[in-house]
RNA sequence: GGAUGGGUGGCUGAGUGGUUGAAAGCACCGGUCUUGAAAACCGGCGGAGGUUCACGCCUCCCGGGGGUUCGAAUCCCUCCCCAUCCGCCA
């Protein structure tokens, strides 16, 4: 979310940076917006002031027993009424529209984000490591872990349809072991602390991260309400053949269906890890909070029709280590750069060549200023691909949520600054893991740090 | 699913129609006192918005929305949220 003040102040600035994103300049519609709420704004005000003054005379003509004073304010008040109710609808209406236009407008890149308008303006700022050099043809993750017997796309499509996976014996044990690994890492070492997050969410939660009102075809839903509306239509056929009810009584009963506990899945545990500071005023002592989970992330992957079909690249649920950081205004550029060195880490434990990519102007997401992405290499494909991302979103998340802090005591209160990246993607690390340490005969060895977690052992064969 | 009780400023918590934007306490800021600190005492202290060169003035905010009234934190309707008890349950 904007704040409206900033706009107004530098309506040029604002639209210089949509522009960098590839949007249509907006300063004119915004402000015009704003001119005809405060025009409504200044008439309204004007009327509730003489009201309430002729009110309080009211009160003190009585009070003396002057009927006659009392009753002349009365009439006069008795014009003012329509107007005053007018001015009222007018103002909620203005109001309502021009904060939902303000909602869906993206956050603007940081100065130094490079201009651009697809992923392949991105800039490689750096790489480790090298790619694996194998005798033989490398393979892919899928084709090695359903030759393991391991990784199955086919029973799980039974259960579930396209894009899921079921992990089996060493493998399922071998994400286990990822996730438990990159936890240990980020809380010991790296001072994150361990959450353990709902993964269903209210609107107003995922409207503080950005997910919602605009990206809602993105995000799985849970909730009474289908499978309420569903036994209701089936209770009044049954009803309607037998004993009579009244029509009204079946529309009072889908009326508060409808109206049953609804959810969001999160799509990933930065939506519960941010919003854990919703409506909160910090102390400036605590900041920065950093908090870690793992958690499953669940993707409609709308719009995705088509990409990474085969494998476990692109999954409707798939298993994350997320990092959220908040901090103040001032330290948020800093943190990161650590946060990002955070993940990084994870991939050079583990021996993964990998390179962190600053995303352009056109690539960054909506609640994004600036984004790194980490890319691992995967010789399977033949290329690097994404398995971080690591944002600063300024304050824009902060704004939605109403989290802030007071930086001097007695002082107003400042919005903190929130960031989040993967640390890491479970999935996809296991994805690289079995690509890059794949053997001749198929089988997989594991990486030193992960045995620590499987028992000691050091290879997954069939 | 059933039954109650609640949602008031940073926090606790009064307040059932007329200078109540809101008592009191805590916290915080300034001052007095003190060698210093604490205590005590005195004073200050919510947010959003509009308007003004400025001092200031005005409007809105007691969970959200709507209504009654000249006037609502206070009455009515509705929605949301929270807590407790019972039932069910990992």
């Amino acid at each position: 979310m904007h704040d409206l003040k900033f706009i107004r102040d530098d309506p040029q600035a604002f639209d210089a940076a949509l522009k960098r994103r590839g949007l249509a300049p907006l300063s004119t519609d915004v402000l015009a917006r704003d001119a005809a709420l405060r025009a409504v704004l200044v008439k309204l005000q004007n009327l509730q002031a003489r009201r309430n003054e002729a009110s309080r005379q009211i009160g003190q003509a009585k009070a003396k027993k002057d009927q006659a004073a009392a009753s002349a304010l009365i009439a006069e008040i008795a014009g003012l009424k329509d107007q005053i109710q007018q001015g009222e609808d007018e103002e909620r209406r203005l109001q309502s529209q021009l904060n939902d236009f303000l909602a869906t407008i993206p956050n603007l890149p940081a100065a130094d984000v490079p201009d651009g308008a697809d992923e392949t303006a991105n800039v490689e700022i750096r790489r480790w490591g090298e790619a694996p050099a194998f005798g033989f043809a490398a393979k892919e993750h899928f084709e090695l872990g359903e030759a393991l017997g391991q990784m199955d796309f086919a029973a799980a499509a039974r259960m579930s349809g396209s894009r899921f996976v079921i992990l089996k014996g060493q493998l399922a044990r071998m994400e286990r072991a990822i996730a438990q690994f990159m936890l240990d890492l980020h809380t010991e070492e790296f001072g994150y602390r361990e959450i353990s997050p709902p993964l269903l969410v209210r609107d107003a939660t995922m409207f503080g991260t950005g997910q919602l009102p605009k990206f809602s075809n993105d995000q799985f839903f849970a909730g009474e309400r289908e499978w309420r509306r569903k036994h209701l239509f089936e209770t009044a056929e049954e009803v309607s053949a037998g004993t009579p009810v009244g029509v009204g009584d079946i529309t009072d009963l889908l009326e508060k269906a409808e109206k049953t506990e609804q959810f969001w899945l999160i799509p990933t545990a930065e939506v519960p890890l941010t919003n854990l500071v919703r409506e909160q005023i910090l102390n400036p002592s605590e900041l920065p909070l950093r908090f870690t989970a793992f958690t499953p992330c669940f993707r409609a992957e709308a719009g995705a029709a088509g990409k990474d079909t085969t494998g476990m690249m692109r999954m409707h649920q798939f298993a994350k280590v997320e990092l959220v950081s908040i901090t103040a205004p001032e330290q948020s550029a800093a943190e990161h750069e650590r946060m990002t060195n955070c993940a990084q880490e994870v991939l050079k434990r583990l021996g993964l060549h990998h390179r962190v990519v600053v995303l352009c102007t056109g690539d960054i997401g909506f609640a994004s200023t600036k984004t790194y992405d980490i890319e691992v290499w995967l010789p399977g494909q033949n290329r690097f691909r994404e398995i971080s991302s690591c944002s600063n979103c300024g304050e824009f998340q902060a704004r939605r949520m109403n989290a802030r802090f007071r930086a001097e005591q007695g002082k107003a209160t400042r919005f903190v600054h929130t960031l989040n990246g993967s640390g890491l993607a479970v999935g996809r690390t296991l994805l690289a893991v079995i690509e890059n340490y794949q053997q001749k005969d198929g089988s997989i060895a594991v990486p030193g740090p992960l045995r620590a977690y499987m028992r000691g052992l050091e290879r997954i064969s069939i």
